[in-house]
Parts: structure tokens; C-alpha cells; sequence
DNA sequence: GTTTTTTGCCTAATATCATTAGTTTTTATG
DNA sequence: CATAAAAACTAATGATATTAGGCAAAAAAC
């Protein structure tokens, strides 16, 4: 019996496509046994368990997204950076929501030390530096945006503004010019 | 054989007990059939499927929480008003993660219409009467602080900003300072 | 009170997912 | 070529969920 030539790579990949695909939930160890055509318990080799495996698509997904934050602020500070990289976010979560439901699985400290989230983190200070905050008032604004973005995207796919108007582009693009406002104006404590 | 007892009602209640207790993931008919002492397959007399039980259990929990928002925006409005809403929202999240996470939970939109979720838009929307918005922008405010409160609970619970400083408490502050900056003087279009 | 109907709970079966321990076979290494 | 390492398999186990049919308790009807 020839090996498929399984890996964790393979695996992780096969995961974060099939999550891209069909969503985060249909990504079992079984339903990728049954793509490689091997048995499930085969797929131990290469992964501790089914949270192993679910870790790293996790972390393949914060870095696709990270990458596309990178690319977004590169050469723009200020408000424009900003909606960019707001945009980057609403469209990795519309376009890819499977994805953006991995982005979402936990991670202990020393995981997420290492992954896309941290250097999301830097994209979005990188973007704020045009508004001159102090670096306490930074954190402040980045975990402000971040809220927002991730908020609003859930809010989005769950379907909450599908019931109202306005339709949610505008909101989103009120909301980036509120925080916009807030942000060059930034309230003294 | 005497009968227990069970009623939809009563598995539902059971259900956000446990969901509080241990986690929303924790609520299985398995788990709930084993409390009542009776066997998993008496329970479909009560609830159609998992998902019909869990459907359940998030309205439950959403009106929970509309329950403390009315009471937090009742006799208030604008700066104050949002600052209660706000902070009702970050302590459930916080207090009851278990019941937070059932918010959370898919509805269709039938169920969603009849659900605490509108009370808590119209809770939101009396908050906001202080600010003297216009019906258009009252919607986008609405979204953008509901992005905010579940966005940045979110991030808290999944230990985000648990690797840096300042401490979440004055990050929240200071962006609730910064809305309301920004609903003061929103910006038109 | 007795009889009939309804409904709650059980049994049996089935399906799916996940994990562990030990075995066999393939591939890599010396 | 022989040996060791590792991949893939087998068998077993455990957990969760759902369906169909049967039995008996409780409710309704007489």
C-alpha cells in the first residue's frame, strides 16, 4: 500500500480550503479523511486532534488576512489607512467567511504572540500614526477600530442589518467618517 | 413508570442554567437528558431537534440581556444613557459568558424580529435621543456603537487584550468618551 | 367511576464524529 | 541489505444526535 503522502501542511491547507468552502463547521477530521481517502485515525500522524488541526487553519487564516492588511496601509497613514484596512476586514469577512470564522477560534497567549492578530495589531497602529495619539492613546484607538471592525462584520453576516435601513455600506462608511472625526480630535482625559 | 415532568419550557430554563454554568458548548440533549434522569430520545417529545433547544435558549438569553438594558436606559439618555447600555452589555458579556455566547446563536429572521435583539435596538435608539440625530443617522449610530459593545466583548473574553496595557477599563472608557465626542457632533454627509 | 384517547418516556437501531492502542507496511537511514 | 522510523490500518471505545415504534401514565370523554 503506496502512502498518500500525507502532512500537517497538507492537512492545514485541506482544512482552511474546505473551511473556505463549505464554513468552519464542516471541517472535521473525517470529512478530510475521506478527501485524502485515507482512514481517520491515519490523520494522527500529523496532527494531536481535531483542535490541533482547527489551531492551525486558524493561524494559516490570521495570516491571509494579515497579509491583505500589510498590503492595504502600505504607503497610506491617516484616514485613509484606516478605511482601508476597514475595508480589508469587511471583505475577507464577506468574501471568505469560513476564514473569518477560523480567525475566531481560540488561541492561548503563546499562539497568538505568534500569529496574524499581532501583526493586524501593527497594521492598525501603523495606519493610526497619522493622528498623532500618544502611544497610550493608541492602544486606546486601536482596540476602539478593532472592536468596530470585527462588531460590525459579525453583526453583518449574522444578518442583523438585513432587516433596516439604511443599507449597511452607508453605516459602514458613516461609522469610518465618526471615527474618523473622533480620532483627529481625540477627547483629553 | 411516573412521568417526570419535562416541558419545553423547563429544558429551555435547564438549558441557560447549564449554558451559564459550564458554557453555551456544554448544552448538548445528551448533557440535559442525564440532569432530568431520563433517556436522550424523551426529549424530542419536548423539542424538535439541538438546534430547536439551543433557538431556545438564545432568546432566552437575549431577552435577559433587553431586560437589563431597558432598565439601564430607563430615566436616562445621551451621554449617560449609552454609557449604561454600554456598560449592561461588557458585564453580561463578562459576568455570563456562557449566555452572552447563546446571544449569538444563528436566528432566521422570524425569530430574530420577535427577539430581545429588537428591544435591544430600541434601547439603543432611546439612548441615542439625546443626541438629536436624524432617523437615517440614528440607524448608522445604532450600528456603529452595537458594533463596538459586542465587538470589543468579544475581544476582551478571547483574552485580546490581556498581552498589553493599558487595562481593558480605561481602553473602554476612553472609546465611549470618543463616541460620544463623535455622536455630538456627527458628521454629515 | 370507567373507558378511550393523548402524550410522555423507553427501547432499539442507526449515523456521525473523535480518540486510543496496537499492528502492519512503507520509506528512510546506515 | 538490514534496521529503524514513521505512516497508514485495524479494532475498540466513547460521545452526541435522530428516528420509528411500543408501552404506560395522564388527560379527556362518557
Amino acid at each position: 500500500m503506496p502512502r498518500v503522502g500525507l502532512s500537517r501542511e497538507k492537512l492545514i491547507e485541506a482544512g482552511a480550503s474546505l473551511a473556505d468552502r463549505e464554513g468552519f463547521a464542516a471541517v472535521t477530521l473525517a470529512a478530510l479523511a475521506r478527501q485524502f481517502e485515507v482512514k481517520l485515525a491515519s490523520l494522527y500522524a500529523h496532527v494531536r486532534n481535531s483542535e490541533d488541526l482547527k489551531t492551525g487553519i486558524a493561524l494559516l487564516a490570521l495570516d491571509s488576512l494579515a497579509d491583505r492588511a500589510d498590503a492595504a496601509v502600505s504607503g497610506r497613514a491617516g484616514k485613509e489607512a484606516v478605511a482601508a484596512l476597514a475595508e480589508v476586514h469587511r471583505r475577507f469577512a464577506a468574501d471568505h467567511p469560513g476564514l473569518f470564522e477560523a480567525t475566531r477560534f481560540p488561541l492561548n497567549a503563546e499562539q497568538a504572540a505568534g500569529s496574524g492578530g499581532m501583526r493586524l495589531a501593527r497594521a492598525m497602529r501603523a495606519a493610526l500614526r497619522g493622528y498623532g495619539l500618544s502611544e497610550a492613546d493608541e492602544v486606546h484607538a486601536v482596540r476602539l477600530l478593532g472592536s468596530f471592525f470585527l462588531g460590525f462584520s459579525l453583526l453583518e453576516l449574522g444578518g442583523n442589518f438585513a432587516h433596516s435601513q439604511p443599507a449597511p455600506d452607508l453605516s459602514f462608511t458613516r461609522g469610518l467618517e465618526a471615527l474618523d472625526a473622533t480620532l483627529k480630535t481625540w477627547v483629553k482625559s
